[in-house]
RNA sequence: CUCCCUGUAGUUCAAUGGAUAGAACGAGCGCCUCCUAAGCGCUAGAUACAGGUUCGAUUCCUGUCGGGGGGACCA
């Protein structure tokens, strides 16, 4: 018989069920641990489900079922409840066990059994275009920690960022990095105001002039402007027409840019890339988020894969040439509309490169691959998912995890947080105003699919309230009590957990017991809220039993014993920090 | 117009279709001669509305009413 209480319990559930009812034996068997205490350590609602096909009153099916149930030592009780559960009730001795495995596992106690399956997950891939933001920080915390439970849970893992650094965004802010860099030297054009606004530039600019002086600064004010159709008036601000103004404004500058610099151009290009991709991984790292690859957008188009991509839906029949630009029929996959892969220009859209970077997913042979996309780009599932479907893959591997908008409240106010306005909060800044355990934990507090307001004089000015501090807290204070015990761990490993006898105690016990369950659930629903929940029930239940009862008492058993519950539970909060990039400190 | 997320306590959030809907903050009352009071104990307080499926619905379905976000030959 199996050593884990929720195996050993469906077995002796299946016994049963051969007895009473042969024909349903292999039903599935729900075992769940009750939420109310009194329910025992298990239940299951076997009997119900089977209740209707087999025509049975569930209770009378339940005690037929009791009837049946192989004796074992390791079951207390086992009772029918309620409208036809049974209710199970572990023996104490098989309740203290996991204290021992606990200690025994260390750092790998929660850990889910090896599972060949390969996972890619892909997440922030913010355009390095300016520091990143709030909204890319809870993409961040939650691809991290979902990567971290999902190789916890057992899967082979890999993290992965994708660099949109082809594109007119790229070719936008080298030119608004340019422009300012040309004011340093007197040359003064009018700052579009559809240019990246923010600070940064200014400061690359400068790093810029620093790096290699006046290089590229031959150039006039006319030179730069000539062409344009200039900007139309202010006080035309929400004018349609003006608004396409300024963005052929915008390509006319680019052009001029790209003429005057010649081969220079790719090279400022290159610099601000290079810039801002350093500070995004500066920044995450601080944040605790690494990434094992750094996909290039640009390959995609280096290595001819874009276009291969696009030639392979050609092929199959699922692209059509309308006004000079070639359509992907998206509509036969369940998008509302036919998406453009090849503008009239010549130019391969956005989604074309993203088709082919899913190719090379494929082609990589993950066996399942997560995107994690901020919720405004919800209306670009059925398109990836169709491109993929049209190539001939398997949709299915592909899962994208749609994570909600974080909002801003500053004075309880929303705020804005526009990139090319340049006026939004950074991760940076909020990671020094609450710190990066405090930001990591309270980022994944929440459902991933749930909006978070996010309060930042709430965060700020009483960051001691944050739960981060409760589960950190616990975990020092047992620190604290067994470092004050002074002895050995192996004298722990060794200890009599049976000597825990108390309801509090036998309650942490499975509580306990209940963490690798936690992180396989968590895993399964791309859900690492789950094991920040977890932690904080922990906590409390320790802190609980802290204030109740002492640990360094007489009885050298007795107190071994505790000890060595203590430092299990230690253990897992420390296991469970470690997989939201939260720190498990000593002392606090 | 359409698509996605969402509506639970004063506030911010939980609850694989299960039993008496859980926390935290805020409010009130208590607990350090004691292993860390960043802690503990007690009290008050909630499923928007109307139908449906089910032995059982906060959960699934339909509708109504609210909140947020998408819907470019942009990225």
């Amino acid at each position: 018989m199996s050593a884990d209480p929720k195996i050993l319990l469906t077995e002796l559930l299946r016994a049963a069920l051969k007895s009473v009812a042969p024909a349903h034996a292999e039903v599935p068997i729900l075992l769940e641990r009750p939420r109310q205490a009194g329910h025992g350590d298990f239940a299951t609602n076997v009997a119900m489900q089977l209740a209707r096909t087999l025509r049975r009153n569930p209770r009378e099916l339940a005690a037929l079922l009791l009837a049946e149930l192989p004796p074992s030592g390791r079951v207390e009780k086992a009772e029918v409840a309620g409208a036809g559960f049974i209710n199970f009730t572990l023996a104490a001795s098989a309740k203290t066990a996991v204290v021992g495995e606990a200690l025994t596992r260390g750092a790998d106690w929660g850990r889910g059994a090896a599972r060949d399956v390969k996972v890619q997950i892909e997440f922030v891939s913010a355009n390095p275009t300016g520091p990143l933001h709030v909204g890319h920080g809870r993409g961040a915390a939650y691809g991290a920690s979902l990567a971290d439970v999902l190789a916890f849970a057992g899967f082979e893992v890999s993290r992965e960022y994708y660099v949109n650094d082809a594109g007119r965004q790229m070719d936008i802010l080298a030119l608004s990095t340019w422009l300012r860099y040309l004011a340093l030297f007197g040359v003064e054009v009018d700052f579009p105001p559809n240019a990246y606004q923010g600070d940064y530039v200014r400061k690359m600019a400068e790093d810029l002039r620093d790096a290699h002086g006046g290089r590229f600064a031959r150039a006039s004010a006319a030179d730069v402007l000539a062409g344009t159709p200039g900007l139309p008036p202010a006080e035309r601000d929400d004018d349609k027409e003006a608004k396409a103004q300024r963005e052929q404004h915008l390509d006319g500058l680019i052009a001029n840019a790209r003429r005057l610099l010649g081969d220079d151009y790719l090279f400022v290009q290159g610099f601000v890339l290079n810039e801002q991709l350093g500070d995004c991984r500066d920044d995450l790292r601080e944040f605790g988020v690494h990434f094992d690859k750094w996909f290039s957008e640009r390959s995609l188009f280096d290595t001819g894969l874009v276009e291969r991509a696009v030639d392979q839906l050609e092929k199959a029949g699922h692209v059509y040439t309308q006004n000079g630009a070639k359509w992907f029929r998206s509509t036969a996959f369940g998008d509302e509309k036919d998406r453009v892969v090849q503008r009239e220009n010549g130019i391969h859209t956005y989604f074309a490169s993203d088709i082919a970077y899913h190719l090379n997913k494929y082609e990589r042979g993950f066996d399942r691959m997560i995107d994690v996309w901020g919720a405004d780009h919800h209306g670009y599932v059925p398109r990836v998912k169709g491109a993929v479907a049209a190539l001939g893959l398997d949709p299915e591997r592909l899962d994208v995890a749609l994570v909600q908008f974080a909002v801003l409240y500053r004075g309880g106010q929303k705020t804005s947080m526009t990139t090319r306005g340049g006026k939004f909060v950074t991760l940076r800044e909020l990671r020094g105003e609450v710190g990066n355990d405090a930001c990591r934990f309270f980022y994944v507090l929440r459902k991933s699919d749930q909006h978070l307001d996010f309060d930042l004089d709430l965060a700020r000015s009483q960051s001691n309230d944050n739960p981060v501090y409760y589960v950190q807290y616990a975990h020092a204070r047992a620190c604290s009590t067994l470092k004050k015990w002074g002895g050995e761990p192996d004298e722990l490993r060794a200890a009599d957990a049976g000597a825990l006898r108390s309801e509090r105690e036998l309650g942490l016990c499975s509580r306990l017991a209940a963490f690798p369950e936690v992180v396989q659930a968590a895993a399964d629903d791309y859900a690492p809220h789950q094991v920040a929940f977890y932690l904080r029930e922990l906590a409390a239940d320790f802190h609980g039993w802290y204030n109740a009862e002492r640990m360094l008492v007489e009885d050298e058993t007795l107190r071994l014993a505790r000890l060595a519950l203590a430092d299990a539970i230690r253990q897992t909060l420390a296991n469970g920090l470690a997989l939201l990039g939260v720190s498990a400190p000593d002392s606090m």
